[in-house]
Order: C-alpha cells, then structure tokens, then sequence
DNA sequence: GAGGTATATGTAAGTAAGCGCATATATGCA
DNA sequence: TGCATATATGCGCTTACTTACATATACCTC
C-alpha cells in the first residue's frame, strides 16, 4: 500500500505526469536536455522532477558521459505498474501532444542513437537547434 | 490532462486509497459511518477525505435519510477508471484486509440493505455493535 | 589542470495539504 | 418545537510540496 502512495503522490503533478508521458514514448530511455526542450521548462525543474520520480522508484537514469538518460523502471509491484501504464497513455489528451511532437522532433537530431546536442540555453524557448558537433564518445553507439 | 492530475492528487494519501479499496468493494455504496468503522479513524477525518475525492470527482454520494452512501462514480475518463481500478485492486495487501474485513462484519448489521446502526461513539475502538434498532423509514427497502 | 557542457542540489519563500477540535447543517422522531 | 443522530465544515496549526535562483558536481576535451 505505501508503494502506491509514494508512486501516487510522485505522479500527482502535472509536470511530472508529462515527463512520464515522454518517457513512455521512449522506453529506452530519454536524456534530460532532450526532455528540457520537449517540455520547455529550465533544467533545474525537469532535474528536479525527475529526481523525485527517481525517488518514488517509477524511473532510472544511467549515465552515459555527460548526459543521463531516464526511463520507466520495469519490475515494479503490479498495480504501480498498471497505475503507470494509464497515466503513460494520458499521452491521448491535448498538451502531451504538443510534447510528443517537440521530443520526437529532438530525436532526431540523435547520432548512433544517442543525444548529442545541448539545450536551448535560455528562456524565452525558441526553436529547437543542434549546439554542436559530434563529441560521440568510446562506447556512446550501445545505447539505444 | 488536468482531470488525471485532480484525481492522481485525490488518490495519493494513504487514508484515501483505504477508502477507495473499500468502496471498490460495494458498488451500491458504503454510508459515512459504515466507513468510521471499518477504518477505525475519527467521523470528520472520514468526511473530509470523502470531500475531496467527491471534489475530484471520483465519489458520489446519496443522501438515504440520515445516512448519505457513497460509492465510486462510475462514467469517469478512460484513464481515471484505470488508474482507480489498480487502486481499488490494491486491495490485495496487507492492512487493507483489514479494513475489507471490518467492513463486511460491519455489512451484517444492515437491516433491508440500509445501514441502521450508528459508529462506535469515540476511541479507543471497541467492537462493533449496534447501537440502536430499526429506524427505517420510507423507501429504505429499495437501496442495495 | 583549464574550460566547457550536462545534470544535480542547497536554500529561501510562497503555497498547499493534513490533522484536531469545535461546531454547523441535515434529517428523523416524539 | 425540541432532542438525537449522521454528516459536513470553518479555523488554526503544523508539515510537506513547488518554485526560483544560484551554485555544485560529474564528465569530456584540450
């Protein structure tokens, strides 16, 4: 019972239902800067919020040079699991769309699969830009 | 997006999945006092917590005479229903047998399917007994 | 090591949520 | 009308959460 509770209280904010949103969308795993843009909010929150998604067990992050990738945790107690799943597919409704879209525009900027641009550095957002090159590192084609 | 978020919050408090666990157990509805029995906690902790998963809109409740039933609000948004589904299977655990067990012994004591008695005065709990005998007026037979 | 980028976190301020007590409202009955 | 029972709620207190800014940490490249 307490595990729901935890997992509960860390999706009842609707910043966080979006990050869960996004990250079902990617089950491998989406880095912060990529969520940064697709949100467009400042990095401190998204980290802040993902921390306590972390926190509550529903995601993981495992780093892969500088950047660290979140996903969904599997293996969770059955009804968290199912309590996740309906949240990730309230991805159906209105502003998760417009989320979606911008992520799934960043994706593509990805090499071998793994993010290799920054965030936009400063509010007010604009569109989304590549900050630079490759620094693909040794080992950075695994992922995803 | 927003009516998840309302119901996500309403759901994350312990006292309020017990709640829910327990009306997901009577779909006709459970009166106020039925409930201060089953889960040993003060009548205005109870109210109030009805209160705000009526305001979530998740409950409903029916006044029968003295009495008002609440039950589970059927017709919810898709992912609501899921999401109050695993929460109201989350019964499945530890203290909320507990509760589903005092509350079924509480059940026994209705007369007509009507709650007739009254809860436990104060704290400390002691066990259940009726407090009074059959009030029933017109038109009690016909609920539940 | 220096410098740069990505991510995390300490802290302070504002806000919301929970609890307890007392009390109000609503209904039934005499 | 008056009393009794069931339920709801206003209020003060405490605690937890959210935000924002600044800054720290981790990692990479040179």
């Amino acid at each position: 019972m307490h595990e729901i509770v935890k997992a509960l209280k860390a999706l009842a904010d609707p910043t966080r239902l979006r990050v869960v949103a996004l990250l079902a969308q990617v089950p491998d795993g989406v880095c912060v800067c990529e969520l940064v843009d697709a949100l467009r909010l400042p990095q401190y929150q998204v980290s802040r919020h993902l921390s306590v998604l972390r926190a509550a067990g529903l995601v993981e992050g495992r780093r892969r040079g500088t950047w660290v990738f979140y996903r969904l945790r599997s293996g969770l107690p059955g009804t968290v699991t199912r309590v996740v799943r309906a949240v990730g597919e309230a991805g159906t409704d209105e502003p998760a769309a417009e989320d979606r879209r911008r992520l799934h525009q960043r994706l593509q900027w990805r090499q071998n699969g793994v993010c290799v641009v920054g965030y936009a550095p400063t509010r007010p957002f604009r569109e989304i830009i590549p900050v630079r090159s490759i620094p693909v590192s040794k080992g950075a084609s695994r992922h995803a």
